[in-house]
RNA sequence: GUGGCUAUAGCUCAGUCGGUAGAGCGCCUGGUUGUGGUCCAGGAGGUCGCCGGUUCAAGCCCGGUUAGCCACCCCA
């Protein structure tokens, strides 16, 4: 059979790499844990109405198809039932948010509000993919949903907690991150009052403001969104605005002044917006910075909004976005606004690898590998290395008893740290105790005696760990 | 979905004016007395993405197709 060629946009990392985002995952998981979010799953496939309830139809799902439906459906079966059963087709969800709120409408009376969640699984996208762009990837989810109400003060946890996650990986590398945030009621505050009512047309344009600069986005305010030159510059001249302190707050106000456009949307908006950055400012100063021209593309988000960068990697774009939304989740009668944010976990991971800021200091979790001196004696090699892990000694015997040199090949190649060589039968031939050997250190080539019952290596090469790429 | 670029050994790539393939790395074997890495010697491995066309002759030129990369779009 061919080789088959890798499929872009479906990462698959070698097991050093899987090592290293197998740390990432547990150190989110562990933050997330310490803030009291629980964890759930929720399916892969959810209706496809639903799915696409956030409007943008473009949105490309993966739809889900049965290889034997035509013949099923075909035949017989009136129009109504194949419209109902499009209606029912299943399409992979493309994010996490979406399937929390059906699952939360689902859910409401066995849950606790206001519910705190974490969710870390695949998602699917049908992008043409990049890099750090991906079809399918990890996200990692934190949610708050109240019932009815959700107080503000979330929309300032929320960001703090994504903060101290990526910041508990820095010591394996992870790049300082900046959590840029904004406010919906802002932006959409501002141009009402400026006259302009398509926000989300105005967001979209405005959003391409790092790309395109700030005369193309002049220009195609006043081409698309029918915007006056007078009112495109006011909006430039907003998205300029940014900082870490609440004199933000200040200037956007003299601005929206001297426009004539201060609303009571607007005003709300930025004393929403100094809370955050006051609070952020204290509890994790440098992280979090007003940027006025933050704009999200998703049009379910009623206050603030989140993007988040890792320092020097601007151009990757953002490894974790968010913000707040009131009515996702809604039956009707109940609703249960929500705030949350998402990590790009297969972004990251793939920036921490491509780039070389992390590594993982082996592929294999054997921290021994047991030689077998000929295949009559492997049991004696099986029993060491039981008695290993049953000490907690990830340990793993030889594939042949091949020379010595080749065995300790073996182990190189692997990363593994140590080779036990099993002890030899006396010239008279006694049989020496089966626990005892030599274990060879063999990046240092020191090789001591010892007896697997009692020794262990160092703590640090016990399992595989994740360090700074450049220290290695 | 739109546009640009690319496709040769496991990997990274070279291949002149069209004359049926090369390097480095990696891999395997050996350099006796059971201990790797360096060094030396040898070796395996390629329908040049796929289909068709032009030509005496195509890795090279032309058309198509598939896949990948980049930009747009969108977004983690």
């Amino acid at each position: 059979m061919a080789r088959p060629t890798p499929l872009s946009g479906f990462p698959e990392w070698l097991p050093d790499g899987r090592v290293v985002e197998q740390h990432v995952l547990d150190t989110l998981r562990r933050t997330f844990e310490l803030h009291g979010f629980a964890g759930i799953e929720t399916r892969a496939v959810e209706p496809l109405d639903q799915l696409l309830r956030k409007g943008e139809t473009s949105k490309e799902v993966y739809v889900l198809r049965r290889l034997q439906e035509e013949q099923d459906g075909d035949a017989e079966g009136s129009r109504a039932d194949r419209a109902a059963a499009a209606e029912k087709q299943l399409g992979l969800h493309f994010d996490l948010t979406v399937p929390f709120a059906r699952y939360v409408l689902e859910n409401a009376g066995r849950l606790a509000f206001p519910f705190k969640r974490y969710q870390i699984q695949k998602v699917w996208r049908g992008e043409r993919p990049q890099d750090g762009r991906f079809r399918e990837f990890v996200q990692a989810d934190i949610d708050v949903v109240g019932a009815g109400e959700l107080p503000y003060h979330y929309e300032v946890e929320l960001p703090l907690v994504m903060a101290e996650a990526l910041g508990a990986l820095r010591d394996v590398g992870v790049p300082e991150v900046r959590i840029l945030v904004n406010n919906r009621k802002v932006a959409e505050g501002f141009y009402r009052g400026l006259g302009l009512d398509d926000v989300e047309g105005v967001l979209r344009q405005v959003d391409k403001l790092d790309k395109i600069g700030p005369d193309a986005v002049a220009e195609l305010l006043q081409a698309e969104q029918g915007a006056a030159p007078e009112q495109a510059k006011a909006c430039l001249e907003l998205a300029a605005i940014s900082g870490a302190d609440t004199t933000v707050v200040d200037r956007v106000r003299a601005l929206a002044a001297s426009y004539d456009a201060v609303t009571e949307l607007l005003e709300t908006g930025l004393g929403e917006l100094a809370a955050l950055i006051e609070a952020a400012a204290r509890r994790a100063p440098g992280v979090v910075v007003a940027d006025l021209k933050i704009a999200r593309g998703l049009d379910y988000y009623t206050g603030s909004v989140y993007e988040t960068v890792l320092v020097g990697h601007e151009q990757l774009g953002s490894i974790c976005s968010g913000g707040r939304y009131d009515t996702l989740a809604s039956d009707g009668k109940n609703t249960y606004p929500g705030v949350g944010l998402s990590i790009g976990v297969s972004r990251l991971v793939s920036r921490l690898l491509s780039a070389g800021l992390v590594a993982a200091t082996r592929g294999v979790p054997t921290a021994v590998l047991v030689a077998v001196t000929d295949e009559a004696h492997r049991d004696r090699s099986d029993a060491v290395a039981a008695a290993l892990r049953a000490r907690g000694v990830p340990a793993d015997v030889a594939p042949s008893a091949a020379k010595f040199g080749k065995q300790i090949k073996v182990a190189d190649r692997r990363g593994i740290p140590f080779v036990w060589f099993p002890a030899q039968p006396g010239e008279d031939g006694t049989e020496p105790a089966v626990l005892s050997g030599e274990v060879k250190d063999i990046r240092s080539g020191e090789q001591v005696d010892a007896d697997a019952a009692t020794w262990e290596p160092p703590a640090e090469d016990l399992f595989p760990r994740v360090v700074p790429a450049a220290a290695e």
